[in-house]
DNA sequence: ATGAAAGCGCTAACAT
DNA sequence: ATGTTAGCGCTTTCAT
């Protein structure tokens, strides 16, 4: 088996100049036609494929950006992921997708096998970088964060909802219900969960109620682990860090035996589609449209190098759902 | 600012050449120490960051592969992607994801892209691809398909389980709990959802009970609606084509009052993780396992292209949980 | 409308 | 141990 066709073997073919097979491949109009009819078949028999190593090396662009998220088989990325990949596409990007399982060190190797391939921009849906690892990929090359605010880095722009307030709504919502005993499983020791926990205590405080906190994680057993802890303290309702805990959480319930909403309540967040058939109430953020407007940003940013760092907060709002209703006992309307 | 440093830059502050720079940065072991320090103190003062395009054009390979996944919000085929990802980073490639959102001519545009940009194998991790692009793709670089067979089209591999005899395990276990009203919902028109669907029907005969199939797809609104139409028709069990759709015949349960596996029981497939939080019966194929074998099968056709088509099965069984049970009013042991 | 030539950033013989 | 040289496949002036 002989080795790929190049654009060389098409112009040898058609018998026309690299250059001409080259400009007619594009589509450029001053090509002959009769020149341009030849090449196109030549291409074509041939299987010519461009390569695209090749004709990035020379036009010294990628037209690519490079995508991390931190975490595959959470599907709230893959929704964000959407809208990133629709605009992209859009504005003539392509895009290179990776992940580090959130691991800091794997996701640094991947970020950086991305810069070596030279993409344009960088997308982070979320990621567990460090403070210097970051700036040093933002110095580099344009970047977004989504999920939080990264305000004040030099060619770094963010887009997320405001996790404080969501965290709020949820507990104005279960204790617009009369539940009291409103106990938030965390998701653990980063940015999002300490944010969420805050807007909790801040959300508890204003209704006069009592916080209490136990630990979780942004994972389904994190959630199963902490819902029962909490039950242990006497919840009437649960408030769980993310939509993937809330998912464990609903698992501890069941295995206790107990009713959602009618002995305990339950509110996520996140705003993941698979909670719809799962009835569960969440705090949901407009995931698709965050990844559209990280993807806006970036492309603005890539034409516009020297722009000011800019942060877009979307709108976060409670969508209740079956899992949240009155506490035990509680007057019916 | 100034365009990026270069090898040439680097080898210039170090006063070396580029060829000495080249090998010292590839760690070879015949470049003196001093030399070799100078140079990579001057590429770290410049942040110096290979030019990947430039090495693959020159190499003539890209120690790359190309993965396409059908839809990346279904957790399961992330699960495969776990173990392509593994594997292939300890054979030494690098993974180039992309998905075609189960729409054929993105598809198409994806991978076509993959193979630009000159990858040396391509995964697909289900697909919608017709015969001849598959068949297309195949010829010009290895290819490996997993969740079906694929067998005999030269440079192609696969992997995928029995889907067939998984769905007559699924089958056989809920006849064994003594259902006869056992209901499929299909996951539409697709090989995969044919086969599984055969598999019900031969279960069916084998124990003498009327099959009763009802139109569904491997979504949630799919199950959803499939499971409504099978309730309908009396079904006292509901074996639901995949686990995402499995989730909305959930859905449909709940919705109708009807509880499981008391009133009706159900079994998914594909064995995706969150089943477990959400304690529904599936018939589980190993995941990670099938990306791994994947990974493996196609680094070997890599290196030896000349090897004849291969299929691997991999085994199915069914994890029973809460939501299978016994019949209503069958007698409890 | 077409071709010749230069060169993108890098690697790999081949010299020395 | 180090440098010189010749490309990899392509795009893009610049001539004609």
């Amino acid at each position: 088996m002989s080795r790929r066709p190049t654009l060389y073997d098409v112009a040898e073919r058609a018998g026309v100049s690299k250059s001409l097979a080259s400009l007619a491949l594009q589509g450029s109009p001053k090509v002959a036609p009769s020149s341009r009819d030849a090449i196109l078949a030549a291409a074509d028999e041939l299987g010519y494929r461009p390569n695209r190593t090749a004709s990035s090396l020379v036009r010294q662009r990628t037209s690519t950006i490079g995508v991390h998220i931190l975490d595959l088989h959470n599907p709230v990325f893959a929704e964000i992921l959407d809208g990133v990949q629709e605009r992209a596409r859009q504005r003539g990007y392509s895009t290179l997708l990776v992940t580090g399982n959130a691991d800091p060190s794997t996701e640094r190797t991947e970020i950086t096998g991305l810069l070596e391939s030279r993409v344009e921009g960088l997308v982070l849906i979320a990621h567990r970088l460090s403070d210097a690892d970051l700036e040093e990929f933002a110095r580099e090359v344009p970047t977004v964060v989504v999920t939080w605010r990264t305000d004040g880095v030099p060619g770094l722009d963010s887009v997320s909802g405001d996790d404080e307030h969501g965290a709020r709504l949820a507990v104005d919502h279960l204790a617009a219900l009369g539940h009291e005993r409103i106990v938030h499983v965390t998701g653990g020791d980063n940015r999002i969960a300490r944010e969420r926990r805050a807007g909790y205590e801040q959300g508890m405080a204003a209704h006069g109620l009592e916080p209490y906190v136990v630990d979780g994680s942004f994972t389904e057993s994190g959630g199963y682990a902490g819902a029962l802890t909490a039950l242990d303290a006497g919840a009437t309702a649960l408030f769980v860090a993310n939509d993937l805990a809330a998912i464990g959480a609903l698992a501890a319930l069941r295995d206790r035996g107990l009713r959602v909403p009618e002995d305990v309540a339950l509110v996520g967040y996140d705003g993941m589609r698979l909670l719809e058939s799962l009835d569960v109430t969440t705090v949901a953020q407009p995931l698709a449209e965050m990844g559209r407007v990280a993807a806006d940003l970036l492309t603005d940013r890539i034409a516009q190098p020297g722009r000011e760092s800019t942060y877009r907060r979307v709108e976060t709002r409670v969508v209740a759902r079956g899992s949240s209703g009155p506490r035990r006992g509680a007057a019916r309307r």
